[in-house]
RNA sequence: UGGCCUAUGGUGUAAUUGGCAACACGUCAGAUUUUGGUUCUGAAAUUCAAGGUUCGAGUCCUUGUAGGCCAACCA
């Protein structure tokens, strides 16, 4: 956690306002969701700066939820949200909504207009639009720019009071309608929204805008420092121009400041695009496995550890990025080593039967846990004539490079024995069905001998059929075949959907497996690491696969 | 045809503010290994371009080039 690791752009500007004088005390930070939809990986990085420079600094940081937009926030979504910053690990100070500065921002609203810099524009939204023109030419004034105080002072407080209708009536600043950013142009404060507030119910007919309400509720909330992404940069200047207007010198100019959202190749984050995954049916839900979301990654396997250290390493800037997968699969398996006890199953089994071991005999062969954690301890592992082994650990003849069974060489059973391939028996379209095998007796694992300290080159994982658990095994791939699935405007990123991003399979575990509960990582020797996946049953367990093993075989095999 | 932002190995980030370009992931090679995992060692690979200032430039200046953002009563 405590790295040695040199400060990134964000840090180095609050390290200058500290040398600058300004008081550590008064450090404060903020996550400001808005909640219209379930958080992501992309969340997951704005969630790990602002705690993360909470933790750094012993400043508080507040959950406010930015929920100035009825129509399209739920109390569904402000729990979910909560669940997951919490599952996360972090906790915040106070959690706070917009909202509760509704009335606040409504008097400021009134001051403006007071101070005539604020008014009450009748045109429709498609006018008001119209009139900002574009970046590359000046806007044109609203008729409705310099009615008297007298008359914006009524009309606000009629608006307020239900009287008109959506969409007639909007309360503007009044900045300039000539700034080259479209922001100045007269931006909206209020409209009219005649819908229920999941907070303040009726209570309220007309909604600040984003900017209006953002700003104030830092400044109210003494947030040092507003860090947000850098689609925002051009709302600085509307930031800043807000808050001269209320602004106090007794009290903490908050600042907004911004970073690079972090994006993840073969993922997306788009939340209309994520809404349109789940409600098409090209996944289970919002906690898919194969989704981005925070709870899909969740219930994947990943740990909150691995999701932290993955930021931790991306790193905070100011050029767009898009992160390589490998580094979230490398922190992943670097939490769950430490941490998954390890098991034997077999996922494409294929019979192997040892000829000279006695039938009806069985032995229960002590294993380590984990060789990375001692305090994991041992269990039993039932061996017996007949096993299941992984189809493509056996080939009937095969290079130096192949380690693993053949008929000429010999083999390590993870904790057991050392055995020989034998010969086959085959389909009628030539498939192997068994694989004969004879042991060497004296080669049993950890008794000592000689025989059982000769070396091979290869060791197998390996279930007893007799003592076999079947469970079901969901193999999840990434979702999408290409980097950027939405990159291309003209094209729909549905049609970048991997078709093979799910496999299942049954596969044969070890007994002990039974007693795992739901959420629990293993890994599975020599395949990877796997979680037990809440739909399993009383009759069958079902297991994520949260990422493979690095399988350098593999690059080897494919390389040929 | 406006404004703002960003350009450093394959990827993501650093560089004590003008002083030997580094860290991580990935890749490759080797060692260790009863997981082709882990661990360890090593290697290849980087300053967008062209000028300029300077003893010295990733850093400063000029001119380009490339990419991103901005024209919701969304956030």
């Amino acid at each position: 956690m405590s790295e040695e690791r040199s400060l990134n752009f964000i840090e180095h500007i609050i390290e200058e306002d500290l040398a600058n004088g300004f008081p550590k005390e008064k450090l404060r930070f903020r996550f400001p969701p808005e909640p219209n939809g379930y958080l992501h990986i992309g969340h997951a990085k704005a969630i790990n700066i602002n705690f993360g420079l909470g933790l750094k600094y012993n400043a508080p940081v507040n959950l406010r939820f930015d929920d100035t937009n009825p129509a399209k926030e739920e109390q569904e979504y402000v729990d979910s949200i909560k669940e997951d910053i919490k599952w996360l690990g972090f906790q915040w100070e106070n959690e706070l909504y917009a909202s509760d500065y509704f009335q606040q921002l409504y008097d400021w609203a009134v001051e403006l207009i007071q101070a005539g810099k604020a008014y009450v524009d009748d045109q429709p939204s498609e006018v008001i639009t119209a009139q900002r023109k574009t970046p590359q030419e000046p806007g044109v004034e609203s008729p409705f720019r310099n009615r008297s105080v007298e008359e914006n002072l009524d009309l606000f407080e009629r608006m307020k009071n239900g009287e008109f209708e959506e969409g007639s009536h909007a309360l503007r600043a009044k900045i300039d309608m000539t700034s080259p950013n479209m922001n100045m142009r007269d931006p909206v404060m209020y409209r009219i929204l005649k819908k229920p507030h999941h907070r303040t119910g009726s209570d309220w007919c007309i909604y600040p805008m984003y900017d209006w309400a953002h700003g104030e509720s830092d400044y109210i909330e003494q947030i040092s420092h507003s860090l947000c992404s850098l689609e925002f940069k051009p709302h600085r200047p509307l930031y800043e121009w807000y808050l001269d207007q209320v602004y106090d010198p007794a009290k903490v100019r908050n600042k907004q400041r911004e970073f690079a959202r972090g994006n993840v190749g073969y993922m997306i984050t788009s939340k209309r695009k994520l809404l349109k995954l789940v409600e098409e049916g090209h996944v289970t839900g919002w906690d898919d496995p194969r989704m981005p979301t925070i709870s899909g990654l969740r219930r994947r396997g990943y740990t909150p550890e691995s999701i932290r250290n993955f930021w931790e390493k991306a790193g905070v800037a100011k050029r767009d990025n898009l992160l390589d997968p490998a580094l979230l699969d490398h922190s992943v398996r670097d939490h769950l080593n430490k941490i998954s006890p390890r098991v034997m199953t077999v996922l494409d089994p294929v019979k192997l039967v040892i000829t000279n071991y006695p039938e009806g005999k069985e032995e229960w062969l002590e294993t380590e846990n984990n060789p990375e954690d001692e305090a994991a301890g041992t269990r039993k592992v039932p061996f017996s004539r007949e096993l299941y082994i992984e189809r493509e650990d056996f080939r009937e003849s095969a290079n130096r490079k192949f380690f693993r069974l053949t008929l000429e060489k010999e083999v390590r059973l993870k904790g057991a024995y050392i055995i020989k391939g034998e010969r086959v028996d085959k389909d009628a379209d030539g498939n192997i069905t068994t694989i004969y095998c004879t042991y060497d007796p004296d080669s049993k694992s950890g008794s000592g001998t000689e025989a059982s300290q000769r070396k091979v080159k290869g060791t197998l994982h390996w279930v007893s059929i007799q003592h076999a658990l079947p469970v079901q095994v969901r193999l999840y791939d990434r979702l999408f075949t290409v980097p950027q699935p939405d990159a291309d405007k003209e094209k729909d990123f549905l049609d970048y959907l991997n078709p093979d991003s799910l496999k299942v399979v049954t596969a044969y575990a070890e007994p002990a497996m039974k007693a795992l509960e739901i959420g629990r990582t293993v890994q599975f020797q020599r395949l990877g690491y796997f979680c037990v996946d809440k739909d399993s049953t009383e009759d069958t367990l079902i297991f994520n696969r949260t990422v493979t093993l690095r399988d350098t075989w593999a690059k080897m095999d494919t390389a040929d």
